[in-house]
DNA sequence: GTGAAAGCGCTAACAT
DNA sequence: ATGTTAGCGCTTTCAC
């Protein structure tokens, strides 16, 4: 048989001695004779019957498939964002294909174009970087799609963004709130939407608190523990008083960087990180860091796109939504005040 | 139109002059007149045509998708096995779909048997408990199938394994060899396979040892952070110079718990987790671990899989395959010998 | 080399 | 209430 021995619609029409039709509509709940509707039911179950949800998906356009496409499953950013789209996927019904970018552009774009195929339904995007070839690609998109990131305005597409120029503001608002005068700053790449974002929003909140710009104190680097490693040596002789950092793995290395060299955090120097992934409260000290909402954002991409799938008029009907999460700090242990609440951090017990 | 407006066959066709059959063959690679082939190609592109994934399924069979379904993508656990496996069918040209069930053996069960909807072309499933209800499904399974995790032996199945009766052992020994001799454990639930299999490990090594086995020293909990907390202020009284833990979140959960108490991190009580995941060399003190191969096993997985796929002749002709990853200790600091080389862990200078 | 037509499994008119 | 049939988009015989 050309098929797997699958059972399919006309193996049970056979068995049941009825046609195919009648099969079906017994299978989708539409009415039968009683007669028919047991002979069916029973044919179908004594063959395991299961519908072929390809053949189902070609006959009426629709997959019931979403596709989530991020830089790096391994990021647990997009961790959060992959279970929180799961979650509302699953309820709604959906399955969910993962697609792993690479953060390679190219490979955004052929999702992107990929699209075309009705593989999915709809596409949630998290994209690295915004290109030209980008927008371009979204505009001419074959079904609807939901960017998590920033945008550029005119662009018809649903997006979801981070307010991290907020995030960053709330955390050097935290630091200087406690205390810290020469707060450092190491962030990641500045040629991306995100860096750029973060950079803006510790530069601004400085200049709100009346604290001076300081270039020895700002290191730009890539993300990844190792690296927040090294920038924190770097930026020891400049004497900060506290390092904040565009992410938590950052942070993370900063903080083991300077408690490897003897310095206390955060009594001598006050550590905080940004995403407040599972990292932040895993570390120690545990980290203060700002939730920018990768579960919410995640969460609000997959309701936006259900939502057009959802919609009564096909496609670009309706004119596109842009949301922002807001951030959250959260405070921990590693920018507790220099002085103040008794021995904020067991580091400091030295029996 | 009945479709989404998008190109077919059919529209290239008509705008080329041409059979669908043409355009079918030239599109496929086949030979054609230079004159047909480029009129056809010009349409295609002009058209912006993506082939219609579903509609080629529906003929030929397969999906070219394959379904991942693990407990929780939270963990870190089965990330690092959707990363391996992604790349793996990434590499191969399949897509993957991820089906979180969230520990629940129905939801598992469910999973087994929409594989009969044809929607991926094979499983791999990482099942949190075989149950005989695991067993019939597996062994009526539409398709091929791979579980990551034990099996009982007759499952005409794939499978992969963890061998964590020896990682237990190996922890064991390094503690013991670093002279610990009060050596703790706290272990997830004991009716999971993993639960019994590293309680066997431990009890095991510590006989070989020539330890004790000490009621005292041992706590049963769930996975997480504070359950590993909690564990580790219950033992202290027990007096343990070493807390192993059945995961990473255990350990952290208990190594910050100590710290928290003044308890010296590994001068006074070593603590090592188990997984070695991000956590592992994100925590602080850095975790000793014991490595047991998720990556490996998401990997191994998916070649196996692909391997069915692949083979010439249909569903289980072969037997069965079992693999079993070797588990790998990786030692850091929170195992560092309570004397002996000088000043293991920066925690233990005080200015 | 190219076109006509069958068929993958299903649903939904349309007929009876 | 049930059967016949067309058609979703594609590949692939089979004729010409």
């Amino acid at each position: 048989m050309p098929n797997g021995g699958q059972p399919t619609i006309v193996s049970i029409a056979a068995r049941a001695g009825v046609s195919i039709a009648s099969v079906s509509r017994v299978l989708n709940g539409q009415g039968a004779r009683r007669d028919t509707e047991e002979r069916v039911r029973r044919a179908a179950a004594e063959l395991g019957y299961v519908p072929n949800a390809v053949a189902r998906s070609l006959k009426d356009g629709r997959t019931r498939q979403l596709t989530f496409a991020m830089p790096d499953i391994g990021n647990p950013v997009y961790v959060a964002m992959v279970r929180a789209i799961q979650a509302v996927t699953k309820a709604a019904g959906y399955r969910l294909l993962l697609h792993s970018t690479d953060a390679v552009a190219e490979d955004e774009l052929a999702v992107l174009h990929s699209l075309g195929d009705r593989t999915s339904d709809g596409l949630i995007l998290c994209p690295i970087r915004i290109t030209d070839e980008h927008v371009a690609a979204l505009t001419a998109a074959a079904g609807p799609v939901v960017v998590i990131g920033s945008l550029p305005d005119g662009v018809p597409v649903d997006s979801v963004r981070a307010d991290s120029v907020a995030g960053s503001a709330l955390v050097v608002a935290h630091l200087h709130g406690t205390g810290r005068r020469r707060i450092a700053f190491v962030n990641g790449p500045s040629d991306t939407v995100p860096g750029r974002n973060r950079g803006h929003g510790y530069r601004t909140a400085l200049a709100a608190h009346g604290l001076p710009y300081d270039e020895s104190l700002v290191v730009h680097t890539d993300f990844g523990i190792e690296s927040g490693a090294a920038a924190a040596r770097r930026l020891l002789p400049a004497r900060p008083d506290a390092i904040f950092c565009a992410n938590d793995q950052l942070a993370l290395g900063a903080a083991h960087a300077l408690l490897a060299r003897g310095v206390r955090v955060p009594e001598d120097i006050a550590v905080a990180g940004m995403d407040d992934s599972t990292l932040a409260q895993a570390g120690w000290p545990p980290l203060t860091s700002v939730d920018l909402g990768s579960s919410a954002r995640g969460r609000r991409a997959a309701e936006l796109l259900l939502d057009r799938l959802e919609a009564p008029d096909a496609g670009a009907a309706f004119a596109p939504r842009t949301t922002t999460a807001f951030p959250r700090l959260v405070v921990r242990a590693s920018t507790a005040p220099a002085t103040g609440s008794p021995d904020p951090s067991p580091l400091t017990r030295t029996p």
